[in-house]
DNA sequence: CGTTACCTTGAATCTCCTCAATACACGTGG
DNA sequence: CCACGTGTATTGAGGAGATTCAAGGTAACG
């Protein structure tokens, strides 16, 4: 690190060194060692900061970069070229985006920022050292694409099985735990930065018929959502609401 | 490896030698060295040979095992309580199968062979040994993962987003397409071993609806599709009934 | 020759979509 | 301060699209 200081080609300095970084305090994420820390610090080569509303990937661009979210909200999403959109997920911090971009050599979905975020910035050129050296952290990396695969089998299963009010209720409380689990809700309640029409791109319906659907679910007092406020009043009801959750499938003896 | 043969425990000879893997010389595949060779021959500890029809991996349980297919082919879905099934996407040679029961503590699907298989398979207790002295084929792992939940983007927005004719046609040209980048084509035919109803479950859409969907797109001539072979026609034909694709998004300018 | 699995078709019903109109909050410029 | 445009939310009405129910048909298999 010291010798990096040196180097004749300096840098600005990153803003948010990785040792400080806000999310290493929350208990979802798995502690680095001193190395990967290190090691970290050193592949991350700044940050991006960039207002609502703006793209941070295009579908089928490619990007010398690698992102991770340091905070804020972002969408992943994919439209047709008459318009149709579908969201595939959202970014909460400490996800990734773009590693399609990096492993691939181009991105299978465009990404936008919901809020305004914050992005730390990988250079993509020194992903394999990764690799090379820090299987640790490679793992990691697998890990992530394996969650988002994970992700998108439940979206998958939600939009092609199952009916308006569950769908909705699905994504509802599927977005709050994820949130939840980040420390970015205060009480039940927290400020979600989507609109009706977000949440009708990423379950499969019409924004008319997403509404009409919020309008029966808000009926059963399991949340409420006016305005940018979503309060969770009875997530047992809402969990309710989902329905038929994926089958545990008791593993079967054999004969 | 000739260590291995000396050591006290010897096992049974693993039936196909990586070296003389018939996917090896497939062009999708890439070259591995001769030392990644190696190392895959000794990681693989033996092959399942299945019936169609047998469940590979259930939702929600776990396994020793990480398998991939050496022949035959095998679908993924999810089911929830009351049987809906949602099929998340196809198995063929070449193709990881239970990554995440690896990497997460369960597999968040089931798979089932669709016509006989034989699986490779490989300790899952080595698979950190891999990541440790392979970066290489950690990152191919990596890749797998990244282009599984590409395929899954894709599928979503079909379901979510594309109407009865679109839909159908884009799950059989997809299928088609993968297949036949495994030379598992004859021409312009291939014995396709899904039902109608793999294929409504897949599409989202109930098997009745599936069926008058397909009888609708069979008129255009594009493909034949009756017992168990498929032929496929006309494929620009084919594509042009998935009608909108994803938009490549031309970077716009700044400002 | 009966059983089973899969495919096909019609009819009635319900879900969801499109169109259209209204309402509200917000920011901008006059 | 008000007029106006824009983005978002809401509601009703009519119709397209998908589901369910029900009934056959065909091929494969024991």
């Amino acid at each position: 690190m010291a010798k990096a200081r040196k180097h004749a080609q300096t840098r600005a300095p990153v803003a948010t060194p990785c040792a400080h970084c806000p999310l290493r305090s929350i208990s979802t994420f798995r502690k680095f060692t001193a190395e990967e820390l290190a090691f970290v610090n050193a592949f991350k080569s700044g940050e991006l900061a960039l207002e609502a509303g703006n793209t941070i990937f295009s579908e089928g661009t490619n990007s010398p970069h690698l992102y991770t979210v340091l905070s804020g909200w972002a969408f992943k999403y994919k439209t047709l070229a008459d318009g149709r959109r579908q969201v595939l997920n959202f970014a909460l911090p400490g996800d990734f985006i773009g590693l399609q971009a990096s492993i691939f050599d181009s991105i299978g979905h465009s990404v936008e920022a919901l809020t305004d975020v914050v992005l730390c910035v990988f250079p993509r050129e020194k992903l394999w050292g990764l690799y090379e050296k820090h299987a640790g952290l490679a793992f990691d990396i697998t890990w992530l694409a394996a969650r988002e695969e994970s992700v998108l089998g439940e979206y998958l299963t939600s939009v092609g099985q199952r009916r308006a009010t569950e769908r909705v209720a699905f994504v509802l409380l599927h977005i709050f735990q994820r949130a939840r689990q980040l420390g970015l809700t205060k009480g039940n309640a927290i400020t979600l930065p989507i609109t009706q029409e977000h949440l009708a791109d990423t379950v499969g319906f019409s924004l008319v018929h997403t509404n009409k659907t919020l309008k029966q679910l808000r009926k059963t007092g399991a949340f409420k959502w006016t305005g940018p406020t979503f309060e969770l009043v009875d997530e047992r009801g809402l969990a309710d609401l989902v329905g038929l959750v994926p089958e545990p499938e008791a593993p079967r003896p054999l004969i």
